[in-house]
DNA sequence: TTTGGCATGTAATCCGTTACATGATTAG
DNA sequence: CTAATCATGTAACGGATTACATGCCAAA
């Protein structure tokens, strides 16, 4: 296996919840990781198909209620692929963050289309942070004793730290870019009177 | 241009700090926002090339002390697409998360693993913390007048409070890995007792 | 003299998304 | 009836990195 290409392992991971199909795999995925990680489908199906291949996971056909599902799960060979892998420092990703760079050449940029942007991105964190909180109340409810929880609860945390971290920046910013629109209007009052 | 393809922008926006060739604007690039933003050569050259056959970038040969260089320059047509595209609202994309994803497998990780990544992480984001500060002073000193000082010091701002948040997330996280671990082992002691 | 930085580019490859294609079942 | 959801896959494309290839200049 490849060492940049971190989806096999991510779907080795979703399959250490119990057997599951490609399909409930984005599923899950989607309800629980969402604000880390994510994968297509048209990467996530060739994947498990390989991950069969390689001996790390393995497949039947189930019939559900008339509908063919093709339900993996991981072998122990696939524990022990994983488990290296866990141990591995995790790779440093260049990021890259589009609000910012528009907000890095923001003195070219449309007036007030900055702050259009900022505001944007406050309103998607605030919903965010909600989220997260709902997330994190269901899963004590549904799931006290799980054991995963303390590692599910870790990333949540995550998810909200940064998001209120974000929300206090974009009021920080929105001042900033209030204080810029004033003084360029003082600027364009000054040079015409 | 494409509407995905940020690149030519990030290329243009560089450009209106002034002419410079593709290897300065990747210097530049490097120096002042590399924490959100970066461009490979495999990239910066031909979308140069592509920015010049389309009219939004004009280029000069130059010899710097018997060196060739290609300086390029934004040009009238070139504002026009920068400006336009940053009015338009930036791209949410969904956001990978090595850590986090070793994170939340972490009941399946050697022991320990999961505590040396944050750690790790903690230092690297103490570093950038550091980093920013540094950037924010010798900024302020070295161009306290320029125009662009306003939105620069945004997204420092910006990395300042992420790499804060980090940090105090991480020593949360480790306190409650350090508690998981102190379970496990009264676990052990207990089914062998 | 040899290392590091300046400087430009191409080719191979990979990873990932999007669009396409298909079809069954279930809930409204 | 029909829209949404379940379910699986492939093909095309695009964006980005990495490795490769080259060569000059300045400083140690």
């Amino acid at each position: 296996m490849r060492q940049r290409d971190k989806t096999p392992y991510a779907l080795l991971g979703m399959l250490t919840l119990g057997p599951q199909s490609g399909y409930e795999i984005k599923k899950t995925l989607e309800a629980s990781a969402a604000h880390f990680w994510s994968e297509s489908y048209g990467q996530l199906y060739p994947v498990l198909r390989r991950l069969e291949a390689e001996g790390l996971a393995s497949s039947r056909r189930q019939d559900k209620g008339g509908r063919l599902r093709k339900v993996f799960a991981i072998t122990g060979a696939g524990r022990e692929a994983l488990g290296r892998w866990l141990q591995r420092p995790p790779e440093f990703q260049p990021p890259r963050n589009e609000l910012l760079l528009k907000l890095f050449f923001g003195r070219h940029a449309p007036a007030g289309s900055g702050r259009e942007h900022v505001l944007a991105y406050r309103a998607q964190q605030a919903d965010l942070t909600r989220h997260y909180r709902e997330l994190e109340t269901r899963l004590l409810r549904e799931h006290p004793r799980h054991p995963d929880l303390p590692y599910w609860r870790m990333t949540l945390r995550f998810g909200r730290r940064f998001a209120e971290a974000a929300i206090a920046w974009c009021d920080e910013t929105l001042a900033l870019l209030a204080r810029e629109a004033a003084e360029k209007d003082n600027d364009n009052l000054g040079g015409s009177g």
